[in-house]
RNA sequence: GGCGCAUUCGUCUAGGGGCCCAGGACACGGCCCUCUCAAGGCCGAGACACGGGUUCGAAUCCCGUAUGCGCUACCA
């Protein structure tokens, strides 16, 4: 980048393989991105995967496809390696476990070897509110009752050992300070019983080793931000800067996002519903950057990628959460696509004609492009626009050809007269067509419209499609003809 | 229950003590342009959650309330 606006950040884009890529997660990860890019630094993809449970198959490939679409590109991770690596939480065991030995050495962390049932039951006698005595209780566990669990087979859990008073001042970049006595801290768990670590243990772990200098990460992580700031400094560390943009909230503004599956053209809510309802990953990228960050003076709404990379600044990411507008996004895909270029644009189209079975190539839309690249708001609308110029169209019905005001005798003398004048007309383009069939109306004194819309219909059988003449012009003109033909054929 | 975060038009946001009887954008309404539909142009309606402070002066600072969201061992 020309002008980097600060030193270099390594920054982690760190998702678990439990799913797609949820439009607000890739949002965090287009911000680190961005700051990447700005600066020079690297932006690293590390796989959170140490819960086998929730393990989805294919997630993976989705998460990765998905960002790839959307352009951001990583420096480091699972497939491509890197000199921090692995990048797979999974083969990064032995690593957590020396870790959490040390603080366990230490004096920091703790086995413990109760179950969730007693835990509860301690919780419960002592009063949700007070950590600090639930803490106390956890701690402790007679010795010999502690080997005869060992020794039974039950694999203890570590946990970190909160103090039990003073305060922990954690930093937030977008919020400042944030102060969380003690006393309200549970004990976080470091290792589960089955001897994965938890998000707690590891994503430290790793953010210290991959030398990563800002965190950004969800909200829901900052009361998770005292704990973290405690394990930092028990091993001695110096913390990363932390950031959390905020939450997606529902278009109503009262819920959190659904998580459920959007339906693909309503409201998409992963990635890949985007890509499938004919979204361009350039406006996905501008819309989803616009909430919850706006740069100073706040006039502006359209940026290209580039751009953004430019006048993105993280101390504006704003911490109040976002409620997403897909009205916004419609008019921000229109907008891009009226910025792209016709053959860009006729090369994207291909894959929506191809599902919608109209088997085309780029070439063969690149001309009709001028006709409907003003007129999409999605690329999925193109089949629709364009058909009938590949495909015979079902055939009209007689009443939606014929005008209002207009009679079938005067609809069918209004389709043989254009035909007579099609029929000889040299050169076959838009403005002569436009000329011609101008003067046929005010020669017989039909009302202009009525006689393009008559011949809209017959060509297309369609009310709304594409500017007539650059339609007729495009269409050629034996097909015209040939349409007229099958028109007047229908009114008899 | 405890703790934390947040709160400007329906929505995204600008604004960070006087420039603000609050600016931009989407959506909405009207008009213009117009072969349909769009695109484009112009105009309009629409907000500082509430209550207390601090101050000559508060959307802006402080406190409280309300509301929303999140976390509350062995999900991330």
């Amino acid at each position: 980048m020309p002008f980097p606006t600060a030193a270099p950040v390594r920054v982690r884009f760190a998702p678990s393989p439990t799913g797609s890529l949820h439009i607000g997660t890739a949002r965090t990860a287009l911000f680190d991105w961005l700051l990447a890019r700005q600066t020079g630094g690297q932006f690293i993809l590390r796989i959170e995967d140490t819960d086998r449970s929730r393990y989805v198959p294919g997630s993976l490939e989705e998460l990765m496809a998905g960002l790839r679409w959307l352009g951001l590109e990583w420096d480091e991770g699972p497939d491509i390696g890197g000199p921090y690596g692995p990048y797979l939480q999974s083969e990064r065991l032995p690593i957590y476990h020396e870790h959490a030995q040390r603080l366990l050495d230490s004096g920091h962390a703790y086995e413990s070897f109760y179950t969730s049932e007693e835990i509860e039951a301690m919780t419960k006698s002592v009063g949700q509110g007070d950590a600090a005595e639930v803490n106390r209780l956890m701690r402790v566990m007679p010795a010999d009752e502690a080997r005869r669990r060992r020794e039974a087979g039950v694999k203890p859990a570590i946990l970190f050992k909160v103090p039990l008073d003073g305060e922990t001042v954690a930093r937030d970049e977008i919020r400042g300070e944030i102060r969380t006595p003690n006393r309200t801290l549970r004990d976080p768990v470091l290792v589960k019983s089955d001897g994965f670590p938890t998000y707690h243990l590891a994503a430290m772990v790793d953010d210290q080793l991959m030398r990563i200098t800002h965190v950004l990460r969800g909200q829901e992580w900052l009361p998770s931000l005292p704990f973290h700031m405690l394990i930092i400094r028990a091993f001695g560390w110096e913390p990363p800067l932390f950031i959390h943009p905020s939450i997606f909230l529902d278009p109503s503004g009262k819920g959190k996002m659904s998580k459920r599956r959007g339906s693909t053209t309503d409201q998409p809510t992963f990635v890949r519903d985007f890509r499938a309802g004919g979204y361009l990953p350039e406006a996905v990228v501008n819309w989803a950057a616009l909430m919850g960050w706006g740069e100073e003076g706040g006039d502006r709404e359209v940026y290209t990628i580039p751009e953004l990379v430019q006048a993105f600044k993280l101390e504006r990411v704003r911490p109040s959460p976002t409620a997403v507008n897909y009205e916004k996004l419609d008019w921000l895909n229109g907008v891009h696509i009226r910025m792209l270029a016709p053959d860009e644009l006729a090369r994207r189209l291909v894959p929506f004609m191809h599902r919608a079975g109209v088997a085309v190539c780029r070439d063969d839309l690149l001309p009709l492009v001028p006709l409907i690249q003003q007129r999409l708001t999605t690329l999925d609308e193109a089949p629709d626009l364009l058909d009938f110029f590949f495909v015979p169209p079902p055939p009209p019905t007689i009443e939606e050809m014929i005008p209002k005001k207009m009679t079938a005798e005067d609809t069918r003398a209004a389709l043989a007269a254009s035909r007579g004048l099609l029929a000889t007309l040299e050169p076959f383009t838009a403005e002569p067509i436009e000329a011609a069939l101008r003067g046929l109306a005010e020669a017989r004194g039909w009302k202009a419209g009525d006689l393009f819309s008559i011949l809209r219909v017959a060509l297309s059988s369609k009310r709304v499609a594409p500017p007539l003449f650059g339609a007729i012009e495009h269409l050629g003109h034996a097909t015209t003809l040939e349409r007229i033909d099958q028109a007047l054929a229908l009114l008899g």
